[in-house]
DNA sequence: GTCTATAACAAGATAGAC
DNA sequence: GTCTATCTTGTTATAGAC
């Protein structure tokens, strides 16, 4: 056993069950040692988490980097599809990876409350600030229509985030296979348009 | 002391340490009695937790019929944007009150997972095709674009769940204050449109 | 690193006096 | 309805043998 994989097993638990649902006897039972030796590899269940924590919030960030440099080169709002569908797919793969994310952002163990959250959301806050930049950057190609780029991001992320949350807890409808559909009715919007085909734009 | 107030005060802790880091104790504490007492109103903390539950349900299922019936002479699109509204503004105005029901909704106490799960997706599926109803309607008048409307109408839920779930984390933005230009980047889209007023249709 | 044994404590719940 | 006192169980964490 070493700390890896014992994060791995832990990590199981986190999400399904929380940090206070779960107990070091159970992970350590999963594990197939005593609760005794898992500190052996973290001082303490808080240290356990927050190392999961810590991994988790790289990964975020590696996922969103790799998700703006592998579009840099398109369109903006052909960029801003490719970051949904990118994050939407990184998180959606893994029912686990999905949960424990959600909660640790939402409801951190109210011994770190503060300081992760405040971590968390300046991280966020980084990438929210990516996105506004680039409806900007389409609103001056006329890509995007006039209003606040502020808001436009945050629309984004509330729908990429409700979206997230809603795949994990509904099982009754495939949120996987509708994710272009509800990134389209975003980006086109559901009104009915006038369609003048000579003065499409693009 | 009687179960109405001693629900109020359980609400409080439920919301902010959920279920599993909320003692009963410390609910006595802040009702001013002694932990044995509570089981003078309750036979047992899950249904303490229960009774809080199924209020809420209640409360969800009554914001949502009183926003569908006072919007019901609306045409479609203003009629989506109301609920929209009305649901938010009944939940964002308690901070206390949304955090329960997101835990109570994505991660409720895994005693009761399956059941209580199973009844809110229920509920809230019902909703779901209500709004899909609606989007078929305003199709029908070409209000709406052509489209899925059980895609647009998961989409619709997307971002109500993902507006709501950033304004109750989020204290650096006013969500509550860009709630109409967030709904409205939905309804039009954030696309650049051809604007033709020879013919527009509404 | 892993174990047994145990400390130290907090949890939910119950009995019975008032 | 509220209390004191207690029961039972489960928790994190530590000490020390191997």
């Amino acid at each position: 056993m070493n700390a890896t994989t014992l994060k791995e097993i832990a990590l199981a638990h986190f999400a399904e069950k929380g940090y206070d649902g779960t107990s070091l006897s159970a992970i350590a039972a999963d594990a197939g040692i005593k609760k005794p030796s898992i500190y052996a590899h973290f001082p303490s269940k808080l240290d356990l988490f927050l190392a999961i924590a810590r991994d988790f919030k790289a990964d975020y960030v590696t996922c969103w980097r790799e998700a703006l440099e592998s579009s840099a080169n398109l369109p903006p709002d052909r960029r801003l599809g490719s970051c949904f569908q990118a994050l939407s797919r990184h998180y959606m793969q893994d029912r686990i990876k999905m949960a424990f994310w959600i909660r640790l952002w939402m409801f951190p163990p109210t011994e770190i409350d503060a300081e992760i959250r405040h971590e968390l959301q300046s991280v966020n806050g980084d990438y929210v600030k990516e996105v506004e930049r680039i409806f900007r950057q389409g609103r001056a190609q006329e890509i995007f229509r006039a209003g606040a780029a502020t808001a436009f991001s945050h629309a984004y992320f509330c729908l990429l985030d409700g979206y997230l949350m809603r795949a994990v807890c509904f099982a009754d409808f495939n949120y996987a296979h509708a994710g272009a559909q509800i990134w389209n009715s975003f980006l086109e919007g559901v009104l009915e348009q006038p369609k003048n085909n000579n003065e499409v734009k693009r």
